[in-house]
DNA sequence: AAAATATTTTAGGCAGGGCTAAAAACAAGC
DNA sequence: GCTTGTTTTTAGCCCTGCCTAAAATATTTT
């Protein structure tokens, strides 16, 4: 049976498997701020449900039916994001923690409602692909890190590797939002960091550290050229 | 610390308090569908956090902290009530169940979010009053069941006592809704049934048991008179 | 008031899911 | 190949909240 912690668990195991390919027990420990007996524990659950693969000291694989679940609580989690900040008008920093409540909410009917009356957003307020009814969620967008873009690009915010909520308040106070365009402007090679013009002309330095999070288009036409 | 179980508990109390005036723990297994055993447990650790005055064999009381938050459960409840039958279109007899679920997600800040996206509505869809954010709930309606109309009466339906799926159902197939209309046309007294006629003209015969549950407001102008 | 009935509490379990501490297995370095 | 260090598992415990069965207390009936 379903239960709010094993949905947590199998949404981490998808999530890891598509960040590392592989999926330890110590970085479940990690994504679930919990302990390793607690996750063999929970991991023996899942495999007894027919959820996961897994064998002893080798690793955890998501089965088909693990993988829908997975995706499918991926999905309300998504939407409800979207819900918090379009119809709430919550910032992108403050919603995470009760999406986690709400995912486990509702069934698909509800889900598919929510997603018809939200407009059948395809990416969350992070930037992150929803997964589809028919949990399709491939991509399809090419994004790079902004730490990869060169001088002269101009390139557009898509979405943000870290969700955390330092990291987009610190984008905030930058004034960087989601679909913003920028322009390099310059390169420093002792720190990695880089220059930026904003669409009104202001610039500010960033570092390295937080261009790699920034998820980016580089977008065809050079600006002022 | 608040939990589920707690505002389960805590919000069938207040209920019941309402309804009944004093709280046997007879009446919360029947409320809650569950054991005696499990009731005295739960009032215990109620009253261990003080939310509850729990004398053994004596009864239940809730305290200001503990009404604090079963309305507030309550408000929550009603209020995700709205949403589902406003924005996602849900029927009235089918939104119940996952309203139980969202009432322990969001604190004050997103309920009243919430509220003020829906409008600040004052009942939810089975016409039962919605706690402000201060708490205040006193209904100010002055509504009779529809048994106690007489003939020729103008009622119009303003709520429910019972709201399980299986009464809105049958309402429905009646053509009752909220708000509606009727007159009262001949009350048979051998089975305390009446005849009421719909604004289009056409009438039905609602038994005894139908038109108890059916909360109405007397409007002053008669019909056609 | 005593007997019968109903309600409530106590006692003792169980399942889910967390934890710590210690043992076992694996991976690296010498 | 052995030793050291890391990862994973086992063993055993805790807490929440549910349960049944039996005992205790109230209430109702006679």
């Amino acid at each position: 049976m379903q239960t709010i912690s094993r949905e947590d668990y199998l949404k981490a195991i998808l999530k890891i498997e598509e960040e590392a390919g592989s999926v330890s027990n110590q970085s479940l420990v990690e994504k679930l701020s919990t302990r390793p007996a607690s996750v063999t524990n929970m991991l023996h659950t899942l495999a007894d449900a027919g959820w996961v693969e897994h064998e002893a000291y080798k690793g955890v694989r998501l089965t088909d039916s693990g993988k829908e679940i997975a995706l499918s609580t991926l999905r309300k989690h998504r939407l409800w994001e979207v819900f918090l900040v379009d119809k709430l008008s919550f910032s992108w920093d403050e919603v995470h923690q009760w999406a986690e409540d709400l995912e486990h909410v509702g069934d698909e009917e509800l889900t598919n409602r929510l997603d018809a009356s939200l407009g059948h957003p395809a990416f969350d307020p992070h930037g992150d692909p929803i997964p589809t009814a028919q949990g399709q969620w491939s991509d399809g967008r090419n994004l790079i890190p902004a730490s990869k873009a060169v001088v002269g690009d101009r390139i557009q915010l898509k979405g943000v590797v870290d969700s955390g909520e330092a990291y987009l308040q610190h984008l905030d106070r930058l004034k960087i939002e989601l679909g913003l365009i920028l322009e390099v402007s310059k390169s420093l090679d002792f720190d990695e960091s880089k220059i930026l013009i904003w669409p009104d002309g202001s610039e500010a330095s960033l570092s390295k550290q937080t261009l790699q999070n920034m998820l980016v288009e580089k977008l065809s036409g050079k600006a002022k050229n």
